[in-house]
DNA sequence: AGCCCTACTTAGGATACGTCAT
DNA sequence: ATGACGTATCCTAAGTAGGGCT
């Protein structure tokens, strides 16, 4: 696309004020950029670190190990004595078991130092992956036959064979792209006589083997207790010996200590290389990581590592390449570690930090949709849709994967234009494209006229499948956004809008005097306005119609009731009439008691009912997991005295400790107190203090300015 | 200024597990 | 005690982002 950039007179600017702008409805907060020359960024370390305190606040938790405080410096000595002594095995004695030993083995990291110089660890020891067992060849009564007639594989082709067969049942073997791909890679782990026997997929019977594997799930289903208890502690046992590290003398569990299994690759929609063999990983082919001094974890008997090195500026103990799309995989912590909770927290604080400037920054991209540069238009109104929907950066992607975008990297095809949708409103937008894991995202959305019209002109000559933003990457998009704020990059819109979402459905719809049950529901419901948000979807529940026709039913039979009581109710009310005496009262009261009761239950019950109907298709976790500043949550269960169980499961009380924490009932995610560093600005802004142009003005202009671009 | 690589976060489906009704 | 069901956890794919190289 060649457009010559727009020319445009370049006329006052306007200011295209809030109004229905981003859909969230915005608060007008004082962002401070005075100041900014006063305090002048400290070393740069990327990062923004921004430096918070832990709200140093009172709390003297009783558990608070000494050490706790102990700054990083010392902490980096004792390391090594303490991972001497810690030594992966347990070392605590075996009496105090209960929790107390849980509670002092928490490392209360967010009271203590963070390394300024971007290093993740001093010293680091473990074990290094769990490998998978060496495959088991199939018993000799299970065949696999080919054109009806039974064929012994050898081990190698056998193995994948089993792969197939164990998705037999799987919609992906009905995908031609995966018959072809496994069936290709197959082939490779043939012998050559195998290979010359074995030329047509169609021919295969796999039902055998499926059976064998079925029949053996089964087994392991109908084990006995005691059996699945030996089995479980097997598994604990083997946990512990390798699912956990020493990370600077603090024992840290890892996340995925067991290298992934050989099989068949998953890939997500449409992806082109799905069916591929995924080969097993075998210790030359994992690098390790770990501290200088440590003890080097021992590869299996008469195997050795791929590498050994010590990395103390990443965060993974052991890496390896996989060979279906040649990524990297990696061995890294578990989201309740304090390298991950740290980062979490981090990432939390700038979107607060977000906070002070989104209104300059929703005034500049709004100037920008007139800009004579194409180029800033296009940026400008990219960076609108990330703000407004929630939209991902959108990098680009390679042949060999599933075809998903993101906002820059939307095609024309993706978008249609309405001049007004009954309903919706006028100057539209119709989203319609897969993202992230081929989940679809489709959305109508009203934007401003400038929009509109900029859109209209990025679609004008091109084909459905040209790019939309011609002018536009994530590169150039992010190295933009970090100008405007240190460390501000496409994604932090999203944690920002999100956890702002969640903070305002809650100021604004919870009731005080709700119940435990009733707030939890409101909870959900601002949990869900979030998700929905973010497009987080998941595939219907397989039971949800079943449960929901039990549901429906349970209602049917309170009406029945409610119905019975109410005709006991007349027959009350006349007997009161009639009688007038005391017991009649009391009669009388007991049966409206009843009515009220049950009808009390049956609109709890519609609200389930509704509550369920709407979360259906929509997942909450991930924005609760991924998204939502965990103290906004903690802090809202504090002022109403919401148990946090009702919010978070176990692994997420596990992973958001220090949120459990440091939250306070009075805890606000726009009170946003870290320590700022504000830079200057006006080189974005290119126009005086435009806060006060006057909207009326620019009205008249945009009109015509439009016409004269390319 | 595009490409590739690395490191890390975010994501939904599969499956294990716990709970509840029977 | 048992099975159905819903939720929590596991698994690993699929993103983002930034740096280095050409």
């Amino acid at each position: 696309m060649s457009s010559s950039a727009a020319k445009m007179s370049k006329t006052s600017r306007s200011s295209t004020k809030s109004d229905k702008k981003p859909s969230i409805k915005k608060e007008k907060i004082e962002v401070e950029l005075k100041k900014a020359a006063a305090k002048s960024e400290p070393a740069k370390n990327g990062n923004g670190h921004v430096k918070v305190k832990a709200e140093a606040k009172s709390e003297p938790k009783q558990r608070v190990k000494e050490e706790a405080k102990t700054p990083v410096k010392q902490e980096a000595k004792n390391g090594k004595k303490r991972a001497a002594q810690a030594d992966l095995s347990q070392s605590e004695s075996p009496r105090k078991r209960k929790k107390k030993e849980e509670e002092e083995e928490v490392w209360r990291w967010w009271e203590e130092k963070k390394y300024a110089d971007g290093r993740k660890w001093t010293t680091l020891e473990h074990k290094g992956p769990l490998f998978e067992a060496d495959y088991v060849p199939l018993p000799k009564h299970v065949h696999f036959l080919y054109n009806g007639e039974r064929v012994q594989l050898k081990s190698e082709a056998e193995e994948v064979m089993t792969f197939y067969a164990k998705m037999l049942d799987h919609d992906y073997t009905k995908k031609e792209a995966f018959n072809t791909n496994f069936f290709n890679d197959w082939r490779k782990f043939m012998t050559q006589s195998e290979r010359e026997l074995i030329k047509d997929l169609a021919k295969c019977d796999f039902g055998q083997v499926a059976d064998y594997f079925k029949q053996k799930s089964e087994e392991r289903k109908a084990m006995s207790k005691e059996e699945k208890k030996a089995l479980k502690e097997e598994a604990a046992e083997v946990k512990k010996q390798y699912g956990f590290c020493v990370w600077d003398g603090h024992k840290q569990p890892i996340g995925n200590y067991k290298i992934e299994p050989p099989g068949l690759f998953r890939g997500r929609g449409e992806h082109p290389k799905m069916g591929m063999v995924k080969k097993r990983i075998n210790p030359e082919d994992v690098i390790i990581n770990c501290g200088k001094e440590s003890k080097v974890p021992e590869a299996p008997p008469g195997r050795k590592w791929k590498e050994v090195r010590h990395d103390n500026m990443v965060a993974w103990l052991a890496s390896w390449t996989e060979n279906v799309q040649g990524n990297s995989k990696y061995v890294m912590l578990n989201a309740a570690s304090r390298v991950k909770g740290e980062r979490d927290w981090q990432k939390y604080e700038k979107a607060r930090k977000l906070h002070r400037w989104i209104d300059k920054i929703r005034q500049n991209y709004s100037e920008d949709w007139k800009s004579k540069e194409m180029k800033v238009r296009q940026r400008a109104v990219a960076i609108y849709f990330i703000d407004k929907l929630a939209l991902r950066a959108g990098n680009e992607k390679d042949d060999d994967e599933a075809d998903t975008v993101g906002c820059c990297s939307l095609r024309v095809e993706h978008i249609k234009l309405h001049k007004s949708v009954e309903g919706v409103g006028e100057h539209v937008v119709e989203f319609d494209f897969l993202g992230k894991d081929s989940i679809r995202y489709q959305n109508k959305v009203a934007v401003e006229k400038q929009v509109y019209k900029n859109l209209l002109l990025f679609v004008e000559n091109k084909n459905g499948e040209d790019e939309l933003f011609d002018r536009l990457n994530t590169t150039i998009l992010n190295s933009y956004l970090n100008e405007c704020m240190d460390g501000l990059s496409a994604k932090v819109f999203r944690t920002y809008n999100a956890s702002r979402t969640l903070q305002e459905q809650l100021d604004q719809m919870t009731d005080k005097h709700d119940s435990i049950n009733d707030l939890v529901l409101t909870y959900n419901r601002a949990n869900r306005a979030v998700a929905i948000l973010c497009n987080h979807q998941r595939a219907v529940p397989k039971t949800f119609a079943k449960s929901m026709e039990n549901m429906q039913k349970k209602i049917q039979d309170k009406k029945d009731a409610i119905a019975d009581a109410e005709a006991e109710l007349k027959k009350a009310k006349s007997d009161l009439k009639n009688l007038k005496s005391v017991a009649a009262k009391k009669k009388f009261e007991t049966a409206e008691n009843k009515v009220k009761k049950l009808v009390e239950g049956l609109r709890k019950l519609e609200m389930q009912v509704t509550d369920k109907e709407e979360n259906k298709d929509i997942a909450l976790g991930t924005s609760k997991l991924n998204y939502l500043d965990p103290r906004i949550s903690i802090g809202w269960c504090k002022k109403h005295n919401v148990p946090i169980e009702k919010v978070y499961s176990k692994t997420q009380r596990d992973k958001f400790r220090w949120a459990i924490d440091m939250a306070t009932a009075d805890y606000h995610f726009f009170n946003y107190e870290g320590e700022i560093v504000l830079r200057d600005l006006s080189h974005l802004e290119g126009m005086d203090g435009g806060a006060n142009t006057t909207q009326e003005a620019d009205e008249t202009q945009q009109d015509d300015e439009e016409e004269d671009d390319d």
